[in-house]
DNA sequence: TCATTCTAGTGATACGTATAACTGTGCTGT
DNA sequence: ACAGCACAGTTATACGTATCACTAGAATGA
């Protein structure tokens, strides 16, 4: 073995004295009783000694797989994306898979058009209907906070749950003029928070904005000037309620005094400015869906998840 | 070809009429000269026609490489890190490699001990003087926001002119007594900020916290609780200025009235607590770092670069 | 006893690429 | 006229792994 040199299969054959397909056979784990346990453990012993790592290349090479999961999502500098990466990039790295974030816009609801050779599998999250119809050959596929009816395993927070704590917080406090500050976005999750919204509230007043702040501070401009403006705004995420939080401080509404607000995901936004939010298990779905993911390379089925989601009660909301 | 398998270099050949060698000499553009322009454009059509696309894994092998780049930052949920991980995946993926992220903590200030093997080079933020001595072998390395008089070559913004913009800007206004809420993290970037505002600020007060929301306030409360309290506080970053902006509500104090403030960043918490800050190029500099460290891996030299950073003024700065 | 099966391995091969080593032309230069 | 050489390719090989095909010897069965 060349000293600067990784040892390779072949070294730790010459050091255990055997061929280099027993070593090979004996540290796949896939060849019960094809070796007598004593060859084994010597095998494992050299092995050991040596400090013995699987090229990765030549495995990807011989096995027609690459160790790569793609995670695709509108853009891994919003921080529950962030959140889900760093997750699932957790689990990956234990398991020796890498694991590659690709963007896919929210805005981009054609077929989806990434590179979808040279990678084993795929997270995906926020993906447009028509997207999903964009896979050539059937990746392996888990997909985070989707549509459970969708082609795909899903690792999902309970929307409804979270909705209805939304509400009955809401209400408890006194209110009956309630808003909704809604993403313009065909996506699950949000159409799942709409609905649920107005099964819940007779009469709500919806405004739709684009997730940023900006977006989020027009449109509620537009709901806090009218004349029977709502007493609480319950918002998408927490960017649009940090716009909605902006919005009445312009209007010189005060919070929680002339208008409560709500949002979603309890990231840096919800603590600065001391909203109340309901908080999503992030890093724990990322978790979740790696495993499922790597749980259905194995060939085992993967069911889906749905996790509680926390409603954190801070200034933002009070009695109207 | 098989019908279901991506076509190879020796599908291109037999296309073209060729050896696979030819057709790797053509594609590979290392040998000038060697095959003659009319069967050089033969192969490239062929190659073009039947969507050929080099497996990855079988080039590694050959090559010894992985074409992985290592991203080593604190927290890939900090937004700037995020940003930085974003343009520099942007370049990577437009030149065939990809990039993976290893979680590197603040508090580790120990040598590095992350998986140098199976990487072709890393891209690194943030790191303590000591993690660096951890390095093995030499791997190719680039450094983002980090010392120009380390061992590798750096991508920065322009710290001296931020604090000195900073400094004229709260100059401007009026202020004398201006406070530093400092990041509590030996690394270079927040080095340079206390000494850049020390040495333009006579009298400078100081406070030191963790980089949180939770430990901004903290700090901040002590500091703007003091009998002479500062009228200014020039944070380290934006979370430490959302938390900055969270004391003075609760201590009463108006921004900018009592007190100004100012960050670094320029992300989310900035525009939703409509900060003065610093916007840093934080996309730009990960293009720029994962560019540099491509001359580096294929030998050429690379230049140490400082970008500009610009003061973005919003309403939690005025005359005291 | 001898054909059969089992045990515990070995040897050979293929994955797809890049490149070193080689080959057969046609052209120089002296 | 012939050694030498540039040209334009081809053939062969290695990278490190997993697995198929094979085999020598031991155990088994009737």
């Amino acid at each position: 073995m060349p000293a600067n040199s990784r040892p390779t299969s072949k070294d730790v054959a010459a050091a255990a004295g055997v061929s280099q397909s027993t070593v090979s056979m004996v540290l796949s784990g896939k060849w019960p009783g094809r070796v007598s346990e004593s060859t084994a453990q010597t095998v494992r012993e050299a092995a050991q000694r040596l400090g013995y790592r699987p090229n990765p290349a030549a495995r990807n090479l011989r096995l027609g797989r690459t160790r790569t999961i793609m995670l695709v999502v509108p853009a891994i500098t919003a921080p529950f994306f962030a959140a889900v990466y760093t997750g699932a990039a957790r689990v990956a790295v234990e398991n020796g898979f890498s694991l590659v974030v690709f963007p896919w816009p929210l805005e981009a609801d054609g077929p989806f058009s990434g590179p979808q050779e040279a990678i084993d599998g795929m997270l995906a999250s926020s993906m447009g209907e028509h997207s999903l119809e964009g896979m050539r050959r059937p990746v392996p596929l888990v997909m985070v906070d989707s549509d459970p009816a969708g082609p795909a395993p899903t690792v999902n927070f309970d929307v409804a749950a979270a909705v209805g704590d939304i509400v009955s917080h809401l209400r408890g406090l006194g209110h009956t003029r309630i808003g909704h500050l809604a993403a313009d976005i065909n996506v699950w999750t949000f159409r799942s928070r709409a609905l649920g919204l107005a099964d819940r509230v007779p009469g709500l007043v919806t405004g739709r904005a684009a997730i940023s702040i900006a977006a989020g501070f027009e449109t509620a401009m537009a709901l806090l000037s009218s004349p029977d403006r709502p007493t609480a705004l319950v918002c998408d995420d927490d960017t649009l309620a940090a716009g909605a939080h902006k919005a009445a401080r312009h209007l010189g509404l005060d919070v929680p005094g002339d208008v409560s607000i709500t949002g979603f995901d309890d990231l840096y936004l919800a603590e600065a400015l001391e909203l109340t939010t309901v908080r999503l298990p992030a890093e724990r779905m990322g978790e979740l869906a790696m495993t499922h993911l790597l749980a259905v390379l194995e060939g085992r089925p993967a069911e889906p998840v749905v996790l509680p989601a926390e409603l954190v009660v801070r200034r933002s909301t009070g009695a109207p």
